[in-house]
DNA sequence: AAAGTGGTTGAAAACGATTTCAGTCTATGT
DNA sequence: ACATAGACTGAAATCGTTTTCAACCACTTT
């Protein structure tokens, strides 16, 4: 149906051979085989088949990723980041949205694992360490963010989690606060044990004792702030500052103080981290700890094709880029 | 290096046939054959080579989406539709961000037609129509959202603009107002086009007179909604209320009215439209014109799959979607 | 004149599945 | 006992590239 590289090479009087040399830009051939070849490929409008190529050459050019949800403006950075890396070195990639299912993830994980992809990167992943081993085993690079992979050669990138939530809880002991509550997210999550590990140093240098009531789980979504900071509330404890491990359950606290009519910032002062795109939208304006998601996604996009292209270069496995805390509206006082 | 389907066939003392026909669930098999070949297939850890079969059988179950810009809301609910819908059918989505550069579009699809892919679905698509009719006749079924494509067999799924302007429009024209600017989006993008021609109509309607210079362009985004306001105040024109063609340009305008201590709704109606997920997170709220982004990407995927798996089959080419004006406080005053 | 050299080309095998077509086997009816 | 249909199986072709290997040609060197 397709016009194929025999037709060209008919029509050009060279072998097939010629013609896959002219397009994988062999220098064995001569300019002019070369020009000649190169007219009747146009002129045929002809371009090469992805599946044969791929299957001679046992590689795709394409990298899947599997995120929890790509209306969440955090994995989308991410995936931008990744995306342009991907492009400039002509990789494709696919995207496989989990709807936060932990089943439809490993379907996913099943899917991919037909080398119709040549590398993976997991996002938030909640599949287990002997999945991802697997996939590894199998001979896929593959990389992961959110999540740590102990004992092998899976590739990550995240920030500092504990100094990052230091730094913010910090923060708001600066602006006067003793009495913190904390939103973690799901409780086995990494990132969410790190950011609790980084408020309870924050207090404990300030000589403030931790007591655990203060922390609530939220499950690192909106509704599930918002309960969180009602649970809070009914126990009847006082706070006058909260860190939520992330902007989005952070809403969920905006919301619960609307409509208990608490004010922000002046009854109570709110911290977030990822610096998601609304924050700033916010009124107040929200206070966060940026994570520089596109550059994350864009720099383990990097280290996976390098690992790719060349089994042999010499990277870390893991790199650690910086967040920043960004001071907004939320945590300080007019 | 990996095990294939003659490893299966070897240890199960069956032919490559067999297996191929367990594996696709042909009736044929004795089922005690079949139980043999399935438990060897679990033993081995089998997993058929994707570039094998697509070259195979000409397909590869993968549908192509090419994006402006990965990170916009309205986009990523559009794939989040879309990709449900794949998912269900067994389809993967490779996904292309075109970051808003129309050469990029371009090569990304030449990129994919390579047969990577069995459809692509366009959005926004800055592409010539000759570009698009040259996929189409290489066989992909390819399906547009944001654009028109006359005379051809591409598929389409859009609102009605013109009746979603028309109605903010009427809805700001009740509020008591007269004076009312246009910020459109690309001059020439189909959407801008029909959202003026609503704004026309309603101010016709209501006998107010058109008057071209209420009506300025911003690209669609923040810093041109932005811009566009300044213009407007700078022309020295005095107007009540300013119906943005997207949310997007409305944050511009929330900016530059905050600049200028202009009240929002006290001193300027505002009404945009997409529904973008920050506009319910504004201060005020903002009124808006919701389209079904998710039923979009999803309609647009049911019928490009439909396509694709039964030529014959008898579906409309285009669909239309009803929108929703959503009236918050940036368009009624306290 | 024979042998070597480097540049250029092509024939054929390989990649790993599916599919076509031709069997083989078993059971049934005569 | 034989023919025959139906159930099941396998050999070989096929999809469209890339890659290996051998060969060819035109020169130069000995």
């Amino acid at each position: 149906m397709d016009v194929k590289i025999v037709d060209v090479a008919l029509k050009a009087k060279v072998s097939p051979t010629t013609v896959s040399r002219v397009l994988n830009n062999n220098p064995l051939v001569k300019s002019k085989t070369r020009e000649k070849v190169l007219r009747v490929i146009e002129e045929l409008q002809y371009v090469p088949n992805a599946a044969a190529k791929n299957l001679r050459q046992q590689r795709t050019m394409t990298i899947g990723i599997i995120v929890p949800d790509v209306r969440v403006s955090y994995y989308t950075d991410l995936v931008k980041g990744i995306q342009t890396k991907a492009y400039a070195e002509k990789y494709k990639i696919v995207i496989c949205d989990t709807n936060n299912d932990r089943v439809i993830e490993s379907e996913y994980l099943k899917l991919l694992s037909d080398r119709s992809v040549d590398g993976m990167i997991l996002v938030a992943s909640m599949l287990t360490n002997s999945e991802v081993q697997e996939i590894v085993d199998r001979g896929y690079a593959v990389g992961v963010i959110g999540r740590s992979i102990q004992n092998s050669k899976v590739l990550n990138v995240h920030t500092d989690n504990v100094k990052s939530a230091k730094e913010a809880v910090n923060h708001l002991i600066e602006q006067g606060h003793r009495d913190i509550a904390f939103l973690s997210g799901y409780p086995n999550a990494m990132d969410s044990y790190d950011r609790l590990e980084g408020y309870i140093k924050a207090l404990k240098e300030h000589e403030i004792p931790f007591n655990p009531s203060y922390v609530e789980s939220g499950n690192f979504n909106e509704t599930g702030g918002y309960e969180a900071m009602l649970r809070l509330w009914d126990k009847g404890l006082k706070f006058t500052a909260v860190f939520s491990a992330n902007d989005e359950m952070a809403l969920g606290v905006y919301r619960a103080c609307k409509e208990r009519g608490i004010s922000i910032p002046r009854d109570l002062a709110v911290v977030g981290v990822d610096n998601d795109r609304v924050s700033q939208y916010l009124s107040p304006t929200l206070s966060t700890v940026n994570q520089p998601k596109f550059q994350m996604g864009f720099t383990l996009a990097e280290k996976l094709i390098n690992r790719l292209n060349d089994e042999e270069i010499e990277q870390e496995r893991v790199t650690v880029l910086e967040s920043e805390l960004i001071v907004r509206h939320s945590s300080v006082k007019a």
